[in-house]
DNA sequence: CTCTTTTTTACAATA
DNA sequence: TATTGTCCAAAAAGAG
């Protein structure tokens, strides 16, 4: 390819004119090259800013993840009443209980077939948010500031807030409990405001003094402690009052922050995550400066990755047990690569780090790069491209499998001539794999018909 | 160490 | 089907 490095250099003139351009910085200079990009309305189909954000240390792949903002505390309880109590304390239950509680929503999330789709923005989704109250409604942010308020169940309402276009990017999105009406934003266009999908003009909370240097791209609420915690492209990490009010602000990351968190049994406790390779926990009352972290948890590779082709992207813990949903790209040196395999959402047990389960869906081919639960942990909203999909529990698939299964159970199919196994494997893992080798001829089967 | 410049990447839009 | 360009990135390499 003699063509190749001339192509290369000659493509990466353009980051170094917008490198230049943002280190002189002014903004009428800005809004020149905003309006010159007029061309670039559909370039933001591409699946480059998945971002992770999970447990600390449970996978281990180019770009790692980091948060759990659930405190440590051991419990010896072993009824439900206990367990419960213990579970509004924000305490984790004992192994046992924890697998128990994890089966029903196992089998929720392998059955679960995309159910709807919305596809309202010309730029990618880049966040999406379930309404406190309202089972079927979700707030979704777009790369372009576009922004909606989505019933599901519903085709004849859709609220919509337009954004800037390009760079308007919302990194974040937390409806406001004091009025459902709106909805905390982060953003790359250097603001941080309250929007409303009544129509009435946003709040702007804060905003940067020059956004092409310093975005925002993370932000939490804690709505018992009236605050709300935002960080930057450059490590800052800010702490405002709900009305706005900047309480402090720290560098407290060497880059860019890409995640923040209040605990929500513990409204003065923030994790924050950065590509500095590092999270860290912080009581937002007494914070001075990067020396006073509660706890720093290092890691070798950075909390988040938005590079294009990276691995990355943007995990969730499930509401009620130890599990957490990513979606993934077919990667040759992840372990239990499957030749030709999809792109799937993986369902990881933080416990064991398994892969528990997989959720696919032949209408949904792409890299999903978003993952949220409902607060019932039996309906996953997620973002592939331009695309919001609702996955939902397919009871109608499920009920013809098992019909299936039996069907070729009375024919005489036995187990081990679904597949050939290579060697001895350790009994989860074979069985893991009759289940897929099965399931793969009950598809096929049922193609047929 | 910090700051700046070059290299990286696999997908999807375009031709 | 081949080619091109991403992307308000991030890692790596280079410079002081």
């Amino acid at each position: 390819m003699p063509g190749a490095t001339q192509r290369k250099t000659r493509k990466r003139m353009k980051p170094y004119e917008n490198g230049a351009d943002q280190s002189e910085s002014t903004s009428s200079k800005r809004k020149e090259t905003a309006e010159n990009d007029e061309r670039s309305k559909r370039k933001d189909t591409a699946e480059n800013d998945e971002r992770i954000k999970i447990c600390s240390g449970v996978l281990t792949r180019k770009t790692i993840p980091a948060i759990s903002v659930t405190p440590l505390i051991g419990n010896n309880s072993q009824n439900l009443v206990h367990h419960m109590h213990n579970t509004s304390l924000g305490r984790r239950p004992q192994n046992t209980m924890r697998k128990s509680l994890c089966q029903p929503f196992v089998r929720i999330l392998s059955n679960a077939k995309v159910y709807r789709t919305a596809s309202p923005f010309d730029r990618r989704v880049t966040a999406i948010e379930w309404h406190p109250t309202h089972p079927t409604v979700l707030a979704i942010g777009s790369k372009g500031g576009d922004m909606i308020l989505w019933d599901y169940e519903r085709t004849d309402k859709q609220e919509f807030i337009s954004g800037i276009g390009k760079g308007g990017s919302i990194t974040s999105l937390k409806f406001n409990v004091d009025n459902l009406n709106t909805v905390y934003t982060s953003s790359v266009s250097g603001k941080i405001s309250l929007q409303d999908f009544t129509g009435r003009q946003p709040k702007i909370l804060y905003e940067s003094s020059d956004w092409t240097r310093y975005w925002y791209c993370a932000l939490d609420v804690s709505f018992t402690a009236g605050l709300v915690t935002v960080g930057d492209s450059v490590g800052n990490t800010i702490l405002l009052s709900q009305e706005g009010k900047v309480l402090w602000k720290h560098k407290l990351h060497k880059q860019k922050v890409t995640h923040c968190e209040f605990n929500p049994q513990c409204d003065w406790l923030v994790a924050t995550s950065s590509v500095d390779k590092t999270v860290k926990l912080w009581d937002v009352r007494m914070v001075k400066g990067t020396e006073s972290a509660l706890h720093v948890l290092n890691h070798d590779k950075p909390v988040n990755s938005a590079f294009n082709g990276s691995f990355g992207a943007y995990a969730t813990w499930h509401p009620m047990c130890d599990l957490i949903v990513v979606g993934r790209y077919p990667d040759q040196n992840f372990p239990g690569y499957v030749a030709n395999e999809s792109r799937s959402i993986d369902v990881i047990d933080v416990n064991t780090g398994d892969i528990v389960c997989q959720i696919k869906d032949s209408k949904a081919p792409g890299l999903i790069s978003l993952n949220k639960f409902n607060h019932g942990g039996d309906v996953l909203a997620s973002s592939m491209g331009v695309n919001a999909l609702i996955w939902h529990e397919n009871l109608e698939i499920e009920r013809k499998q098992q019909a299936m299964m039996e069907e070729m159970r009375l024919n005489g199919v036995k187990p081990n001539e679904a597949t050939q196994s290579q060697g001895r494997r350790r009994p989860q893992q074979r069985s893991n794999r009759l289940d897929a080798a099965m399931k793969a001829k009950i598809a096929a089967k049922l193609k047929q018909q």
